[in-house]
DNA sequence: ATATGTTTCGAAAACGTTTTCGTGTTAAAA
DNA sequence: TTTTAACACGAAAACGTTTTCGAAACATAT
């Protein structure tokens, strides 16, 4: 077992200081070629390649980006992820995911841990605890300590950092009024409880559509579900009790579940119900029907997200405080879960 | 902006040594009760947490475990991130993770650029690339310098280490078997090139259980893809050429490919065309019809992978040598894909 | 001859910890 | 009173780097 080799070895291996191996291996002008390619010769043997923990410390930066997000075990998350690591890869940082399990606590927690020295700033998404309690001192505390934060899709306003989002609320209103464009009159929400920020603001773009066209909103078309067991339950009830003619759902999994109960009842999509569905992703495609869908790029959010804060770690301290929030077009891909 | 307190500035603020704020705040008995409860509470007031960086370097332990895997948008993948994720968490370890793109430059990269430091062992999956060259001196050389690595997955017996897969063999000719006792003949199977372990694998185990029921192997029924691209072309091939009835899919998205096109041939799935895929994920549960699958369960994979790096990490060097292959139980999980 | 300049290298500090060891002070024992 | 022990604390090393500064050695110019 060989271990890794250090500037301290190298150096009495060879006779010479500590900094004239560092000087050397670095092409410092202040070595003679002589000793310069000795020293290089013998790190290069010996495979020699500094310690990250130590450059970490010494400069004051670990070259790695934090990431915390709800749940990586979602389409969504992780191209979002995937999209980070091309751009943190690209510019030579790595980056360390963090699951919060929607939990607030392990939100804290997860952050406490990092911002202890082990990363030099934060892309994340709040967690579904953190944005109803409302509570963001850990986030404050990490800006507080000079560390930059980009939050995507599910931010909140009360922080003042740079932000990567879609407009939810007009993505939810031109899919409506894409419904009702096809003469689509009874049109259900399928959203998630208010507290949520995307859900809200799906919710609003739905609303205001509906006003614009001086159709009345009906409540009881208002599905809001908490969570994946209440799913079935909830949109069975909708099919049962009402006469719907489209369905606008916040995610695919909802739009899914729905497409299905529904042609179990003999419904048929999309010539008795039409649904478009948030999130375009591995479900919508390969579906049957394909769902149609208002893309969401992942990988561009993440791309976006790790370009921002990258730039603002770069920046020579030169603090803008100046945060932008970049918004992610959306488009809407046409699929055969509704009426052409 | 208020930066992150070191012991140092507390010390000099008390007006004692560093070390005896060390030691106090680490409740040591050399430290008298006074000076104890002063530092703590002037510790505690300026939210001191130490410098994870400095610790990694003075106990030569990152508490950090580095994931390398070929890609993450992929459910598989993620669920076994998920999995890892939880028992370090649990363990008080991060995850730093790092993405191959199946490529075996990036692999490489990202191997020696975590090993340098910034990680205490690997959990990694192969890249293609990686398992076409047979070449593996990147885990070897890390092997070498005394860091544990766990493959899961994508392995290679040619390198002495801990493992975590399921029986792909087993699984493939268990599923196979249950399709011949659905009194089915015609079984083609949809499957990767053959440098890829587990299609190798899984190959093998449809091999032998046509061959324990003296049923003729026929090679126009094993169809190798080699990328996405190809999969609709040669499954097209397969269904025009040829009468199936049945299909054995190495992984989800042939068996959803394979399934939408059957049926845009008129073909019923499962009266005319029964079809079993590799890999539980979201598509064989969404789909229609929802596709029989033999379980591959990630988050359990990732945890025992996790179990077994942490375990290693932890035994004082007494370095076993031992190195195990943990087998994780697959089950076949029975849908609308298949005759009952 | 001295003064000046250049080349080449090493000592030491710094990053933030933990820990070993030494030492001064005080209290107890002889 | 002197010796010994217990107590409380600080100095310094160590982890592996990079970088500043000083200095020795030699060459050149005056």
């Amino acid at each position: 077992m060989r271990r890794k080799v250090t500037l301290k070895q190298i150096a009495k291996e060879l006779d010479v200081s500590i900094s004239t191996v560092s000087k050397s291996l670095r092409d410092s002008p202040e070595i003679s070629e002589d000793t310069r390619v000795k020293v290089q010769a013998f790190a290069k043997l010996y495979n020699y390649k500094p310690n990250n923990i130590a450059l970490s410390l010494k400069n004051k930066k670990t070259k790695t980006i934090g990431i915390i997000i709800p749940e990586i075990v979602h389409h969504f998350f992780a191209t979002v992820i995937s999209g980070i690591e091309q751009v943190a890869n690209e510019s030579g940082y790595n980056v360390i995911v963090c699951l919060s399990d929607e939990s607030f606590d392990k939100e804290v927690i997860n952050m406490e841990m990092l911002a202890n020295g082990s990363t030099d700033g934060f892309i994340m998404s709040l967690s579904k605890e953190t944005q109803q309690k409302k509570d963001f001192h850990h986030l404050q505390e990490v800006i507080n300590q000079g560390m930059p934060i980009v939050l995507f899709d599910r931010i909140s306003n009360e922080i003042m950092c740079d932000k990567v989002i879609i407009d939810d609320q007009l993505a939810a209103y031109e899919a409506t009024n894409f419904l009702i464009s096809k003469g689509l009159k009874k049109i259900a929400l399928l959203t998630t409880v208010d507290y949520v920020s995307v859900g809200k603001l799906r919710t609003d773009g739905y609303l205001n559509v509906l006003h614009d066209h001086g159709i009345e909103v009906d409540e009881s078309l208002i599905i809001r579900i908490e969570d994946t067991e209440q799913c079935d339950e909830k949109i069975n009830e909708l099919l049962e009790n009402q006469s719907v003619d489209a369905i606008l759902a916040v995610n695919e999994l909802f739009a899914v579940t729905a497409i299905k109960l529904a042609m179990s009842k003999g419904i048929k999509i999309p010539e008795d119900l039409s649904v478009v569905a948030f999130t375009d992703g591995i479900i919508s495609k390969y579906s049957t029907p394909t769902i149609t869908t208002i893309s969401q790029n992942g990988i561009k959010m993440g791309r976006k997200a790790a370009e921002m804060l990258i730039k603002r770690l770069e920046l020579k301290d030169e603090d803008d405080e100046h945060y932008k929030t970049e918004i992610i077009e959306t488009n809407l891909i046409i699929r055969e879960s509704t009426k052409s």
